[in-house]
DNA sequence: CAAAACAGGATTAGATTAGTCCTAATTAGA
DNA sequence: TCTAATTAGGACTAATCTAATCCTGTTTTG
């Protein structure tokens, strides 16, 4: 099961399609939760991530909540699993050469750097745009 | 952390390395766990299940141990992979539709197939004599 | 100033990963 | 035929990560 985004993830992306689906309107919490199958603190916890991550906005005091920050077109699938997940590989020596003392002569890791930027670049493709067209 | 392979995937790859490293020869899970910095009965288990899913061979009894079945070029990364942790995907509703009641309506579901189908067929272009060329 | 919201740290429950342990079953060779 | 070397496999454990909750604080409208 390694190979898989968490739930979380897959929350963030609903989250997106929710403020998406709103047009620009300020939305709360309570409003993405109910209306995405999310727990309400969980929801919560995620919208705090893809704001700090620049993705949304939020606005605070009553009347608050949050707004896209970017237009679909401008967000793709890899900048909600970076912003939720952080830097993403396929195997931990990717990122952290040192993790592994057998990198200077394994056979495998430049591979696994190569299948890595693959990845990066797919999910980057996938912006909403497409995704709702 | 999530979209990564296990590190009991990557000790699977680095059995298989070994074992095409002694061409044909049997070795003892002892010479494998020793070479590969893998713990023993760790190193055991995978082996295992490389010989269940048919990668290798085992030759049970005194001067027993494993052997290749398939030549370099008829193993890729996606083989182990599989091997060790079963069917890949992005997302879990790949696999399974009903794990999510979201997803007959669901504009993403369809493109997780996707990036998991790219995914699977790019492990699958590493062969081990692509690797060690 | 009260109520409706977000902010963020601490904590918890459950699942998965990583690894160990123990008891068989097999087999080459003394 | 017995013994030591070796794999087979189930049960167990420790550590880590995921998924979620809780609690206290801050901001802001009306
Ligand atoms: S053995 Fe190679 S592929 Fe595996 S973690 Fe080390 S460097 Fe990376
Ligand atoms: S919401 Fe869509 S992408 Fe997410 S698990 Fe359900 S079907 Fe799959």
């Amino acid at each position: 099961m390694a190979i898989q985004i968490t739930k979380e993830t897959d929350y963030a992306i609903r989250c997106i399609l929710y403020l998406i689906g709103m047009n620009g309107q300020v939305c709360t919490v309570g409003d993405i939760s109910r209306e995405q199958s999310i727990p309400y603190t969980f929801a919560a916890k995620i919208m705090q991530k893809l704001a700090r991550a620049g993705l949304i906005e939020s606005v605070r005091g009553v009347k608050g909540g949050f707004v896209l920050k970017r237009r679909p077109e401008e967000i793709s699938l890899l900048d909600i699993v970076e912003a939720i997940e952080g830097p993403i590989s396929m195997n931990i020596c990717v990122l952290d050469r040192k993790s592994c003392d057998r990198q200077p002569r394994c056979p495998v890791h430049p591979w696994w750097v190569e299948i890595s930027e693959v990845l990066r670049e797919r999910l980057g493709e996938f912006t909403f745009d497409r995704i709702l067209k």
